[in-house]
DNA sequence: ACCGCCGGGACGACCCGTTCCT
DNA sequence: AGGAACGGGTCGTCCCGGCGGT
């Protein structure tokens, strides 16, 4: 039984990454398995479909994804000072932040492709917006949900902008907006 | 010349409503030239691969809803008598353009599927990005690059949420936040 | 890994006499599959692409059209007392050999579309002509290149000709002229 | 009238250098026409079928390798003083043609796919290999079916082989076999 | 009892020979 | 004679079911 799970969730993290770094429809189950370390025959073993495995990759890459960006802002805030807002603005905004698809921001990386998704994904992406609009708001934002839609639209223009002058101009922007207002 | 040039044309509308509507992997040559009229058969005499064809129906698309959103936003502003950065903000965040992804903007629609798409797709989008912040620029905003990370960003969170109540007031707040900024 | 290795025999053995039958191009993966019993789907699981198949399927066509025909050789010897280098010839030429191309030699079946297959096809190729040669010097040819030449010279025409007349004229004189050089 | 057989010459000029290089399926119809300077679309106003040009393109690239073989024939016997014979084995088998498959021996360059050909294919290559025997004869060989076997078997091979070495000694051996016989 | 392997059927982009209209 | 369009076919990939060994 622990050893079934631990493989579960082996499966479970390894198409979190895979997702968001290629897409809802770009790693094949086969792939993922391969990954993993295991044969994709195995597959229907630990889920009934493959969209019941992406449902349940989703919520993982969230909560990673988030658990990370709760670590890096805390660093942040402790290693230079300044206010929990701040800190959660630059940390999402950051370079390392924009170039880790695989292990940021799920909403971010896979925004744009979740109005197709069945309703099980729906529901965790929507879980999970929830979530991140109680983070801004414990750090202190006055309007958490324009906050939230600043930071995550930087970040998809920024990651889709094919010129990193622009895309540092979309941050720098975004990280004043949220913090003053 | 005229003939085969309106069948291009054709080609490309259909194939610009359907990347925005089911993803850039979402739909099929054969689907594509279905809903244009035609056979799959006749594809590689107007494109040379389907991605050029993805290419051309991405400026498409992208011209296309900026023109909408254009018109949509005179139109609110002469209707209301409101200021064009409010009448552009109202009109982005729409019921309607919020229903009408397959018409509607195109950075918006595929955002978060644009990093991995060819250079030739990634350098259509920056032109188009660039292009909206000349917009939203000429409405009158402060602080373009923010505005237009806040619109983007609450329009695809407020596609991508499952309950009405919230995607309302992400849209909601993201009009607040652009327009007295 | 039995039964895999199995499947994958049957299909080389069809696709080997399949390729002889048409030609390299002249029969898809489909169709091979079929014959075996199969469909298509599965053949990626035993094989990289269609030319590693095709490689494979060539080595072993050679393998068997060269056993068959030591074999058909030495019937005849015993049967008939005559020397082996006269058996071997008359083998080769025989109507039943000219008759049965795909389970004869893939040297004669092929011969023509060599020269534009891939390098590992060649190589299977130049390897299995060495073979042949080694035959025909153990069979007692006095120059083993120039009769296994026209072995196969009179074999390939003898196929291509329309006119049985002219076919048995070039299978006897080829037949004489390897056996009294 | 001149001017559409001149484009129907041309036609078959170019269809009979590509079926040699490439084999009769290894070419398609538009890029025969390309390189006939036209497209596709007026080829069936020339032929029937494909299957009729290629009738017709290998009876001219039989007649066009025939003359070349003669002429080579004719040089090298004036430039030598050697034997007809000797100097059409020589030429047959010389670098020039091993090498220029395109311009060849229509039968050295197909030969192995003619038995799967229409009938009206075969015919051609019947007849043309019929006019092989009669120059075989003309230059003095004793048995001219197993000089041409002879011939065109060594031919085949050197082109199929890998080794440059095992070619030369194909073709050596099968020059001293026809000139000694 | 469970995981891994083999296989199935459908679908993907791309290419071909052919026809029709101009 | 040119060019658009058609429909069938190719190889390759996908998600998924069932049998067989551990």
């Amino acid at each position: 039984m622990s050893k079934k799970d631990a493989t579960h969730e082996r499966i479970v993290a390894v198409a979190g990454e895979a997702i968001r770094r290629a897409g809802f429809d770009g790693v094949s189950v086969a792939d993922i398995m391969k990954d993993a370390g295991l044969t994709h025959g195995g597959f229907y073993a630990h889920f009934p479909s493959r969209d019941a495995m992406v449902a349940e990759a989703l919520e993982r890459a969230g909560a990673d994804g988030l658990a990370n960006l709760a670590a890096r802002t805390e660093e942040r805030a402790d290693a230079t000072g300044k206010s929990p807002l701040v800190a959660l603005a630059e940390a999402y905004l950051s370079d390392r932040h924009v170039a880790a698809i695989e292990s940021g921001c799920s909403i971010a990386a896979l925004g744009s492709e979740l109005p197709r998704q069945p309703a099980a994904v729906r529901k965790v992406a929507t879980r999970r917006i929830k979530e991140m609009l109680g983070l801004v708001e414990r750090a202190g934002a006055a309007d958490p949900e324009a906050a939230l839609a600043t930071l995550v639209g930087a970040l998809v223009l920024a990651r889709a902008v094919d010129e990193p002058r622009l895309a540092s101009a979309l941050r720098a922007a975004a990280i004043e907006a949220v913090t003053t207002a």
